[in-house]
Parts: structure tokens; sequence; C-alpha cells
DNA sequence: ACTCGCGGGACATCCCGTTTAT
DNA sequence: ATAAACGGGATGTCCCGCGAGT
């Protein structure tokens, strides 16, 4: 059920996201919200950012270990956004944008939001670092990557339109390669 | 008062920009927002997030008259962003990007967002082809340019760091000295 | 432009006729309406149902001098109002009857329905005092004959079938014809 | 608190029975309304009229099967009608004219009332024939009875006069009188 | 005389969190 | 622990009437 709200987030953003949504898309009983989420609304949709997070960077994780390198990383995760689009008419983006977008000044979702993508940077990086790269450029070239991504996710959302993602994918590839030639 | 619209869009999203903290925010009277405004609330935020979009074009247009070339727009446009983020107390985002997470299924918003994209986009791919790059190329660089920094001003929004922001302009720079010394 | 203003009595009611709609179906100016009417939508309606009630009552008064009989104008004004609706695809009810659901208390508009409906009264009363009727008892069937056909452009409109118009106007002839045997 | 938006549609329309005036006369809480009439307003009034329509209608039905005749039920449906309009200072007239007047379009509103109005001709028009009329006939007569009495309802709101009301009354049972001699 | 902008108010809708019964 | 009802709040939309500017 927390994947309903994964889903709906995806798709309508935080505010979208209504209680009434979430227990009409995941057929959970109305009162046990409380219960389960003492904490209201903004439990629930901490609960599945973080959980749509964990998910992407333990995929991430897997391909890491796979040792498809950064480029694959990268690759992977072009794909994977462009696919949840596609699936969705592209109404469905990324749960983390939506969430950062949403959430304002302190709020824990912000830092869910960030950490989430701290946990993704963090697996490219390391593999950028065993790829050869100094710590602070694999930092820089990781945030750049989820960065692009991100952005670029927007951009064929509001487009209708994957090539932005495409676009984007095959420029990343370009500047690991030639980082991968200087280092 | 289209002004105040899109300040607040920028740091309170869509559906935080309600109209009384318009009203309140720009000093408008409250009975004046129809006859200005026949279309409602989407028409305010359209005409706001129109105008952000031009006011950024029409800065970048400059600049490339300017002869700054792609490098100088980049960094531009990462400095311009990061010092609204900085100036906000880091709550001041992308207008365009709030628009664009908060605009669902064929909304005219998603329109506009796209198109103020598509603007910047423009700009910046019409200077690379004068630098020498491929139709092709330039129009993939660009979206990458505009993608990778409209991620990282989300990353820097929610990490309350202005890093990401420098991080991907560095990067973006790096990405553009490469393809310009291969083309 | 009281015209418009009676049109849209009959189709949508006194709440459901703005100033905004009367002036886009008038194409009257849009600051005049302070100048015309000072006393605001209720002179305006007020100017409207008399205009349709007046209008009506001297078809009526023609129908008289012309000798139809009180039967012919009972038919007569069947006719009329069952055309109205044919031709509005039952929306169009009687004015009158409009102002009169949604007027209250002591509204002027309440007594200016009044009026109208006085003024129907009074001339097929005479009429029937012509043919021979008790002068109370005139007014009784004369009561009677615009009550039910008033009530059954009610019946009409929710059904959206002119029948109920056709059967209250043979009843109300057969009741005419059967006082005019008895008188 | 249906009883409640019933009092208060025959008083003042659809359109002056809002939720305030409701809640504040049958002391409901506010917040409970979405959940009880999830489909607002309209399933609000759409209950308030069924309700009496169907009130009124089971008070005819039990006064057929007391066998008090066609003659009989307009007596007391005049009544009815007349005893409310004194009672409420002549405020309030038929709820399902008000429903009537202000229900526009394909509204199932306006099935409601027409479903209302079709239920009382029932009683009445299977009484007329058990009283040996034919039945297309007594389809008629009822139609006759209910239309007058409504449209003498309105007539006696708007003069603040219960006059219209008997002398329709008086008038329909002489109508049904003469048809009984007949038939 | 007409237009435009102002000013306030009312209304219907929706949402969220809590509390009380089963 | 699940369900229903409660309670208040905020938002967007619409409408009406009044003055200043041309």
């Amino acid at each position: 059920m927390v994947r309903s709200a994964a889903v709906l987030l995806r798709r309508n953003g935080v505010r979208g996201t209504s209680f009434a949504r979430v227990l009409a898309d995941s057929g959970a009983p109305r009162g046990s919200v409380t219960h389960h989420f003492p904490g209201g609304k903004d439990e629930l949709v901490l609960a599945a950012v973080s959980a749509a997070g964990t998910d992407i960077a333990s995929r991430l994780r897997r391909l890491a270990s796979d040792g498809v390198g950064a480029s694959g990383i990268v690759a992977a995760l072009c794909e994977y956004f462009a696919d949840g689009l596609q699936r969705s008419d592209f109404r469905a983006g990324c749960p983390v944008a939506a969430v950062a977008q949403e959430a304002f000044d302190a709020d824990p979702l912000r830092d869910a939001a960030a950490a989430a993508l701290e946990d993704w940077l963090d697996v490219l990086t390391s593999v950028l670092v065993d790829e050869g790269h100094a710590e602070q450029d694999a930092g820089d070239i990781a945030t750049t990557c989820v960065a692009a991504i991100e952005g670029s996710i927007m951009m064929a959302r509001v487009r209708r339109d994957r090539r932005p993602l495409d676009a984007v994918g095959r420029q990343l590839l370009s500047l690991l390669s030639v980082h991968g030639l200087q280092g």
C-alpha cells in the first residue's frame, strides 16, 4: 500500500495524492491509516519516497556489483525512467523529484528526498572511484549524471516525448567515456 | 502582480501558491482576479511561468549576442539559479520545474512549461551550432545542459547547499570544452 | 436587451441569469448596466418579467378582441408555451414562474410576478364574464386555467415531453365547455 | 437532516439552500457533508426532493386505500399545501416545483422531480381508473389536477393569499364530479 | 455614456486528523 | 483494529455593485 502511494506520487505529486485516492487505489481499509501512519500524510509520503529511493538504489547496487560500470548504471537509470514514462503515457516521473519539488522549508520530506538522491550518488560515485577517478571528480560526475537524468525526466514529461532522456543518456555516456580516456 | 505569482511559484509551487497569498504579496485587490484572469488560477500560473520563462530566455539571448559562447551561457544560468537559491535560503528553485512537476495530463500548463524550456534550448542550440557543432549534437548538448542544471537546482534545494549546482557547472563546462576541442 | 434577460430567465432562472451572461448574450456594453438599471439586478429582472408578462397579456387581449372566446385563449396559451418548450429543447419554461419560484419574502419581484399573473387572469375572467359566467365563477375558472397551464409547463419541462401541456389543454377545454353548457 | 434540506428547499429554492444554512438548521457537523453526500449539493438536494416526493406519495396512497376517492385526494393535496403556505407566512411552496424550476438540462435533479410528480400521478390515475375512467382520460385528468395544484401553489405564494388554491380545489372537484357523472 | 478596475462577500468542494463505536 | 462520523480549515470560483478614467 506504500506502493500505491509511490505510484500516485509519481503521477500526481504530493498534493495530488490524497488519502482518499491512496485508499481507493490500494483497496486498503480506511480506518487503518492512523494506526499505520500516526504521523499522518507526511509519514506516508515519507515512507513511499524512501521505499522508492531505496528500491532504485538497490537496483543500482546490483548493477554495480554486476560490473556494468558507471556507463551501464547511467544507461539503466535512463531506461528505467523512460520506460516508466512511456508505460504511463508520460504521467509518471520521478517520485523523489515530486517530493523534492513540493517539500519546503525544513520539511522532513526534503531530507528524505535528499537522502534518496544521496544514496544513488554514493553508488555511482564509488563505481567511478573504482574506475580510477579522483574522489572529488567522481562526486561531481555522479552529481551531474543524476541531475541531468532528473532534469531530462521533467523535460520528457512535459514534452510527452522520451527523446530528452535519450539525448541526455547519449551525452552522459560520452562524458563518461571521455573522462575514462583522460583518467 | 504576475511577478508576485512567479516568485511564490518558485518558493511554494503551484498548489502552495494560493490566490490569497498572491494577493497579499502583490497588494492587488481580491475581486479583480476574475477580471484579469478569467481562466482562474491556471491562467495566472500560466502567465507567471511564461513571463519567467521569457525573462530568462531574453537574458540568455542577450548573453548570446554578447558573444560569451555556450560555456558563458551555461555558467550564467548556473550562477543565476544558485544566486536565487542562496538569496532565498534555498527556497526558490526554478519556476518552470515547479509548474512542470505539478501539471498533469494534457494541462496547458504543461505546454507552457515545455515551451519555456524549448525557448532556452533554442538559444543554447543556436549558439552551439555557431560554434561548429552539428545540428543534432547541438540539440543533445543543449538538452543535457538545461536538464543537468534543472536537476541540480532540485538537488541543491533539498540539500540546502549550492555545491551540486557548482559541480554540474564545472562538469558542463568540461563537456563543452571537450566537444569544442573535438568540433 | 431586456429581451435577453427574459430569454435567459426562462432558461436559467433568476440566479442562473448573471449580469455577465446577459451582457454576453445581448452584446450590450458592460458599463451601462448601472446607468440603465440603477437598482441593480433586481431592477433588470423586474423589467424583464414585467415585459414578458405584458407581452403575453397583450397577446391574450388581442385574442379576446378577436372573439376566440375563453377556450381559444386557453388553447393559444398552451400552444404558446408548448412551442417555446419544443423550440428550446425543453429548456425555456415560463419566465413568470421562474421569478415566482426564486423570489422570496416581500421581494418586489414577487409582486411583479403576481401582477403579471393577475393581468392574464383579468383578461380571461372578463371574457368568461362576457360568456355569461358569474363574476366569482369566472375568477375561479380563470385561476384554474392559468394555474393548470403553469403547472403543466413545469411538468412538461422536467419530463422533456409536451404531452402534459396537451393533456391539460384538452381537459381545460372540456371544463370550459361543460361550464358553458351549464351557464 | 435531509428534512432540513427539504424544508429549506420549499422556502428558499435550490440556490437559496446553501450548505451553511442546512448545517445551521439541522445542527449537523460541517465536515461530514462530503461523507454523507459524496456527490455534493446535488446529491443532497436530490435526496431531499426524493424524500419529500415519496412522503407525499405515501400520504396519497394511504388516502387512496382509505377509499376517499379522487376528489378526496385532490382536496387533501390542496389542503396540505395551503396549510404549509399559511404556516410559513406564504414562504413554503412545493419542493418538487422548486427543484424543477432550478434544474436545467439533463440534470439528474430534473429526473428526480419528474419521478416524484409521476409517482403522484400514478396514485391519482389508478384511483380514477378504479372509479370507471378510461386509462387515457384518467391520466389526463390526473395530470390536470396535479398541474393545477402546482400552479396554484405558485400563484398563492406570490399573492400571499391561499384563495387561488381554494379556487382551484373547487374547480377540480367540479371537474371530477362532472366526469364522474358522465363516467 | 461607456470602459475598466476595485472591493467584498458567499458558496461548493476537498482534504486532513481525531474521536467514538464495533 | 477496522469502520464510521466528526470537526475545522483552506481554496478556487463566481457574482454583484461602485467609482475613476477616457
